[in-house]
DNA sequence: CACTTGACCTGTCCGC
DNA sequence: TGCGGACAGGTCAAGT
């Protein structure tokens, strides 16, 4: 579940925590996360000093002063969880869905110098963590093949048409959760632009006019500018960096609301499937015109 | 090549 | 209560 927002908050949450703190344990029982935990590139690891959190479409990357750089897939599940040596302490806030580390679903434990940990959980073992030459970094296929970053001022209406319709005979969801287009659109968000650009997810991209996708672009931004500031969406799993939930589907107007009013015209919600996925639309406002 | 579907996993929920 | 099956949804491999 975590998308661009979810990711975007757990790396400011991290960048708080962890920068300067030095690696002194990994602990790895699950080889699926972490397949390059055992090989010899752990010596770049251990003894390490975080440098800096960064973010690339859904992906963290965590840089150490070894020349060597932590990158982080959460996929559906993930959570990045830091707890501080002083167990019941600032790292077990009240509102945490954590309650005590490590759990059943922690599969790598990051242990730092002050005895303090990260904790690396993920129920269904989709998401992964690898260490690889920082230079080597941008060489990795998906880094390669990854659209631009959609909350970049510099990325404009424009710009998204000529990716977008790259894709003109599959449906916009499909093209909108295709990270080649641009990166960081997952289901959540997918659903609620569309509904704010009042666009039928199943329409074919061809059929999708210039005007709807520069308004579709203009709520992509605004609906990820929302959730990083709500702290992202917490359905099951997601938390951040410190445990705690994000508020922002409190705040959707259609996903997982179906059988409720749509907010803009009262009509109610319906959850159909598009490109695989549940989707959730007003039928009024987002007409299918295929 | 463009596009769609299935696989990867585990936990939860629903109907019988 | 138990149990099978659908579902959750990010990405890539395999299939059409």
């Amino acid at each position: 579940m975590p998308e661009l927002p979810e990711v975007e908050t757990v790396r400011r949450g991290l960048s708080r925590l962890i920068v300067d703190k030095t690696i002194v344990q990994l602990d790895s029982s699950s080889p699926k996360s972490f397949p390059n935990a055992h090989s010899d590139v752990q010596q770049f690891l251990i003894g390490g000093k975080i440098k800096k959190v960064n973010r690339r479409a859904k992906v963290l990357l965590i840089e150490l002063n070894t020349d060597y750089t932590l990158v982080i897939h959460l996929k559906m599940t993930g959570q990045l969880v830091y707890v501080g040596a002083e167990r019941f302490g600032a790292g077990h806030p009240n509102d945490s869905l954590i309650h005590e580390l490590p759990d059943r679903s922690t599969r790598v434990t990051i242990t730092f110098r002050e005895g303090d940990h990260l904790y690396f959980n993920d129920q269904r073992k989709f998401g992964w963590m690898k260490l690889y030459p920082t230079i080597e970094v941008p060489n990795i296929d998906f880094m390669k093949r990854v659209g631009p970053e959609p909350l970049e001022e510099d990325f404009t209406g424009q710009q998204f048409i000529k990716r977008v319709r790259r894709r003109n005979g599959t449906s916009i969801k499909a093209a909108i959760l295709d990270q080649t287009v641009l990166a960081g659109v997952g289901n959540i968000y997918a659903d609620e632009s569309l509904w704010g650009a009042a666009i039928h997810p199943a329409t074919r991209v061809r059929d999708v006019t210039d005007k709807q996708l520069k308004k579709l672009l203009k709520e992509i931004k605004e609906v990820m500018s929302l959730s990083i500031e709500k702290g992202g969406s917490t359905d099951k799993n997601y938390v951040d960096a410190e445990g705690k939930r994000g508020s922002y589907l409190e705040f959707a107007r259609v996903f997982r609301r179906q059988g409720q009013n749509c907010p803009r015209c009262g009509v109610i919600i319906v959850k159909l499937r598009v490109a695989g996925r549940g989707t959730h639309i007003c039928p009024h406002c987002q007409q299918d015109i295929r």
